[in-house]
DNA sequence: CCGGTGGTGTTATTTCTTTCGCACGTTTGG
DNA sequence: CCAAACGTGCGAAAGAAATAACACCACCGG
């Protein structure tokens, strides 16, 4: 069954990820804005580096400020998220995560989206054999 | 843009909201079975009587033995779990969690499933116009 | 040259989690 | 009927997280 090496985060943390996974990469005064609570610069800036101590985060220096990224890519970051996710609410199975994609249980789909999709899982289907 | 209304939990609320999601319900020793760190029966309890008391959690009584559930409906949590993830790592498209699920994150899919999907597919098109 | 602005580094405090121990009630097997 | 087993109720101690204050430095603009 492996249950996942998912990294656990805290609630601060995971919001700071997702800010930053979303946004690929951000400042400080950035990242604030987007939070919840209205936080100060200086609550933000002291969880980044906890972040970057944990080494989940790292920055650059953009001139004179800190850009903050973070330091697993995103696909590999998005893969693990939906694993977990498929196996917490979808019983394992990725056919019905799509399900609920088309059921439009997240956003509703385009005529074209849907066009695209049908061709993607053609290709997948001729692959598999 | 409406950021989602996304309730945020604790690191442990949110493993067993997840352990109590990919269930349905369970009693305190079969939460504490799925924990990690191998909590002690009393601190699990103690966990899920804060998670009732923020109304994330409900209890019945079985006979001697509570079972405890989610609150909201598993689908309702899984729409906004679904909505967040392809928000963060989809740039909000659905479209695009959906190739990565064919794709092979989250698992591997069966020839059947992919034809299963085709037809959610045409059946999606058709309906849409 | 000098003070203001905008940034970082450090550290302290408060608050909330997380953890568990122990008392108490109820069922059950002998 | 008694005690062991199993479960809940309550409370409190230890630890982490969240927040913010303050010091300091570099770069303007006048």
């Amino acid at each position: 069954m492996s249950r996942s090496l998912h990294v656990v985060l805290t609630r601060r943390e995971r919001q700071i990820m997702d800010i930053l996974f979303r946004r690929g990469r951000a400042t400080a005064a950035e990242v604030m804005a987007e939070l919840p609570g209205e936080p100060s610069y200086s609550t933000v800036r002291t969880q980044l580096r906890v972040l970057e101590e944990k080494g989940h985060v790292r920055h650059e220096e953009d001139g004179v400020r800190f850009v903050y990224a973070p330091v697993v890519k995103r696909q590999a970051a998005r893969k693990s998220a939906l694993r977990h996710l498929v196996d917490t609410f979808f019983d394992g199975s990725p056919e019905k995560a799509v399900a609920a994609l088309l059921g439009g249980e997240g956003a509703r789909l385009t005529d074209d989206q849907l066009q695209r999709i049908a061709e993607m899982i053609d290709k997948a289907r001729k692959e598999g054999r």
